[in-house]
DNA sequence: ACGTGTGAATTAGTTCACAGCT
DNA sequence: AGCTGTGAACTAATTCACACGT
């Protein structure tokens, strides 16, 4: 239970989270832009959100500003990056080498933020053995004897349909402590592993939704002239 | 004004569209095996939220349960449904046919859920005229001449870094009102049309940040003791 | 007796506004 | 003068609790 306070406490929001990584990865290019300080207005504006929101997120990290000038981008970059855990690189594994996971594997965006895939496995013994973006598909049954030595911590997770729960215990009993999810299945897991999941159908109807509603909406305006 | 505030009415909170995409694909589940009822107690427990949630969730679209029994399935997947378009299938096109683009291009979900590829583009020209996914390549530059004959009203965009802006505002201008963008550009574009920004390297950061915070809970945990 | 629909209470998240440092 | 850090005010979202229909 006093864990459990300590911990809400400590936790920053999750939408605080994903704006702090935001804000990391812009720091990184106005260093690269040659900046070296810009005020929380900037960076809300490039961020597409307040300035105050920005101040707000920034002060769960701790004081990083200065008074009367702003921000120093290099101290913000190292200071997100820690948070992040941008020290070293990370190791991860993944489960699924379909065209989404053949895509996910060469995808530029994971190595650029620090993370490497070290291992890549399928069910399928036709896949099994083929080569693909430098590593060798091993079959899912490897999994338990390749993965405690891989010091692999986080699991990629693009497998069919079925088997994603299947798979999220395994990987979770072979030290992973976080997978992101692609499969269809919303896994649910014990508190020591976190999950992120990625439905990329869902967010396609949830863009549907929104065409509708522009339409009923018109509909609704004309009925009101 | 007035259609602002009527927009602001009517417009469900974007968590709430969220969850009533699942809860469609749930209803959808359900009467694949047979199920005629439902309670919100049982659809909060297969949807990961709350029973309140679940009716509060229902009645921004109408009072759809019945006292005493719970909500019929097949109703509910009827009236969701409706919400969410589908009762005509949805064209869609991409631009940009590298890995990811061709995995999305081949990922059954989105068929599944009745959305369909129409056209796919891409800037490369080794890549233009080659066939995938039972479509042909063309050059981007043919959007103006393809894109309004085709009825398209849906673009899932997977270039590379650059120039996502400059392919947001050739389909906003050629009829497209909806795009699911999966290029590292955020892009930001007029009212009428929405965007939906799906960037994989942040939802691996964002997991990153909950492994270091995890671990450096671990330690104030040790420091408590 | 059961389960919805919904106002009221609570909790979370955002913006405002300004004191205080540079 | 400019811009942060932050309590206070506000807005949004979630949960509670219960009247009401079946």
């Amino acid at each position: 239970m006093s864990s459990d306070t300590a911990r809400r406490q400590r936790e920053l929001p999750s939408v605080t989270v994903d704006r702090l990584v935001r804000c990391h990865r812009l720091c990184v290019r106005l260093k690269a832009e040659g900046r070296e300080v810009a005020s929380s207005k900037e960076l809300g504006e490039r961020l597409g959100c307040s300035a105050s929101q920005v101040r707000k997120d920034l002060t769960w990290v701790g004081k990083l500003g200065r008074r009367g000038s702003g921000y120093w981008v290099s101290d913000l970059e190292r200071v997100l990056g820690r948070l992040l855990g941008k020290g070293r690189p990370r190791k991860m594994v993944l489960v699924g080498a379909g065209n989404l996971g053949s895509a996910l594997l060469t995808y530029p965006g994971f190595e650029q933020r620090g993370c490497r895939f070290v291992a890549a496995f399928d069910a399928d013994p036709d896949k099994v053995g083929t080569k693909l973006g430098g590593l060798i598909i091993q079959d899912v049954s490897a999994i338990p004897e390749v993965l405690p030595s891989s010091g692999a911590e986080i699991g990629v997770v693009a497998v069919p349909a079925t088997g994603g729960q299947w798979v999220a215990r395994v990987l979770a009993e072979n030290g992973v402590r976080a997978i992101l999810n692609f499969a269809p299945t919303s896994m649910r897991l014990g508190d020591d592993v976190v999950v992120g999941n990625v439905d990329l159908a869902i967010e396609l109807e949830k863009l549907c939704y929104y065409l509708t509603a522009a339409k009923w909406e018109t509909i609704a305006t004309d009925e009101h002239r």
